[in-house]
RNA sequence: CGGGGCAUAGCGCAGUCCGGUUAGCGUGCCUGCUUUGGGAGCAGGAGGCCCCAGGUUCGAAUCCUGGUGCCCCGACCA
């Protein structure tokens, strides 16, 4: 068991890191924070992005690419959105370097300091709107849908793999309307192709809700999120889309003509999922052995493995039936390893996540059998070679469907109501502390003393909760309705 | 930004307190033989600026001074 990993039960974070590093995911680099992603790992973000970007399309959205550096004048044109990010920035101070003199290797050379120095973007409303501002004059160059696949730079301070590292892959969707009521709705179309992209892809089912001003985007009006609920009972915000309002549209004075050939400010909207969507996956279903992945985000969905060993024979059979299974659309491989035995390809090919494993051995020639096993359930069975590749086809839906019930219900499990304070101090100390509904007066300073109180915080407004008349935990101001609170990533 | 830890073979580590032949173990790698339906066994072999710089000493992975880097845990944030 040279590759065991750390159980979830005995240390959860080093159980996450452990399968990160294991499956050949991802590893640290020598830049602190940053990641090496590796080909394993980015496979996975590579079926993310492929999946995600024919939503945009199929949504009308179109692609573009924008500067990975901004004056730092642009970012503190909105005043809240310098707030927000002014303190996590790589800024570039030279452009040249040059010998030591003193023979030390290259330093940065004094006499290229810039003259506006540069930030690298953090986000980039603020370079796109500065551009917008040329694209747009009509109400006929509305709406105006453009993403962009990019990396961004945060200055964390402290970096896990995957779910929050100085430098992360993302997209960034930059929208602008001529309504208010265009720019919102186009926020809530994304937090819904977000959703369905979570739950029918990565069968990693969300909350979908609005953030509260205390956790809503720097220059937002309003933040919709998805959140997952991860096994060890925190929450994961997966993705979030924001309602912009005219405020980055005032900031950097776009303008356009309506019908009636008077001017109004654009209004707009932006978002976005991130590398961190790969952490989300993992932390959803995987388990002891190694990482669980959906078929459908899986880069391979089937590995065949000869028993005990390639052969002719068995070579012959299985590049047959990998020809059957790649036809019906189904991303195969074959382990032919004439080096590693069986059992070590079994324990390799579980670690890294492939949801199905066929073993094909001389036994199963002589019989008209493979066995397949599938990698959700860890159990197997032998199947006759007639008519297996229906079979694999059926079973790749079921265990996606699978993964996401399991998914679902250890939510529910895990998703408690309260109306006490000390239902709820005792909800959010849980080993697992799970989404926890409640209710609040719908103020930051009441959300700030939860949280200094029980390091819970309010993950969203559930966009189809229940209004209620109930009283806040804490302050027991009245409120509308509960909202969801957890431990967070 | 605070607290802790670590830096020695591809990876994981011991050795450092108490300086001393040729720096060691596990694993992985290469060769061969035997094995082979759940992480094989034996034999042989290759592989090291012991993080960097200075110092002490006959002699430094080990002691001293000063750097650098990364990781983990908290506070802040996607």
């Amino acid at each position: 068991m040279a590759k065991a990993i750390t159980s979830r039960e005995e240390n959860y974070s080093e159980w996450y890191l452990d399968i990160v590093k294991k499956a050949n995911l991802a590893a640290n680099s020598a830049v602190r924070g940053c990641m090496v992603i590796k080909p394993n790992g980015f496979a996975i973000w590579e079926r993310m992005q492929r999946q995600l970007d024919d939503m945009f399309k199929e949504t009308g959205h179109v692609n573009a690419y924008f500067p990975l550096f901004i004056p730092k004048s642009f970012l503190s044109r909105e005043a809240e959105h310098v707030e927000g990010f002014a303190k996590e920035c790589a800024v570039v101070t030279h452009h040249r370097l040059m010998n030591d003199p003193n023979g030390g290797g290259v330093v940065v050379d004094p006499s290229a300091k810039l003259e506006e120095e540069l930030i690298v973007r953090p986000t980039s409303e603020t370079i796109i709107w500065h551009t917008f501002r040329d694209w747009i004059t009509s109400y006929r160059d509305l709406p105006l849908l453009i993403n962009q696949w990019a990396n961004v730079v945060r200055w964390e301070l402290r970096t896990r793999l995957f779910l929050r590292t100085s430098e992360f892959l993302w997209q960034e969707g930059h929208t602008a309307h001529a309504t208010a009521e265009e720019a919102l709705e186009e926020a809530l179309k994304i937090q819904e192709v977000y959703a369905t992209f979570a739950e029918e892809y990565m069968a990693m089912p969300v909350l979908r809700g609005v953030k509260t001003a205390n956790e809503r985007f720097a220059g937002a009006i309003d933040t919709y999120t998805i959140e997952a609920l991860m096994q060890d009972g925190k929450a994961l915000q997966a993705g979030t889309s924001h309602n912009l309002g005219q405020n980055f549209a005032k900031a950097f004075d776009v303008k356009f003509s309506n019908a009636e050939n008077q001017e109004e400010y654009v209004w707009a909207s932006s978002w976005g999922v991130s590398t961190r969507l790969v952490g989300g996956l993992i932390m959803t279903h995987s388990d002891d052995e190694g990482l669980v992945l959906p078929p459908k985000m899986a880069p391979v969905q089937v590995v065949i493995v000869p028993i005990p060993k390639p052969s002719e024979e068995l070579n012959t059979k299985a590049k047959e039936l990998m020809q059957e299974l790649k036809a019906r659309g189904i991303r195969v491989t074959y382990d032919d390893d004439d080096k590693q035995r069986p059992g070590f390809k079994f324990a390799e090919n579980e670690l890294k996540g492939i949801p199905i494993r066929l073993g094909l051995g001389k036994r199963d020639l002589d019989k008209g059998t493979i066995e397949v096993a599938r990698r959700d359930e860890k159990t197997k069975e032998s199947q006759p070679l007639d008519g297996i590749v229906d079979h694999v086809a059926n079973l790749l839906e079921e265990i996606q469907q699978n993964l996401f019930d399991r998914a679902v219900r250890f939510r529910e499990e895990n998703s408690t109501h309260v109306d006490t304070f000390e239902e709820f101090q005792a909800a959010i100390d849980r080993d697992i502390p799970g989404f926890v509904y409640a209710h609040w007066d719908g103020t930051t300073e009441t959300e700030l003393k939860i949280k200094e109180l029980t390091k819970a915080t309010i993950r969203c407004i559930p966009n189809d909760r229940v209004e209620e008349t109930g009283s806040c935990i804490l302050s027991g101001k009245p409120s509308a309705g509960k909202v969801v609170f957890a431990k967070a990533y």
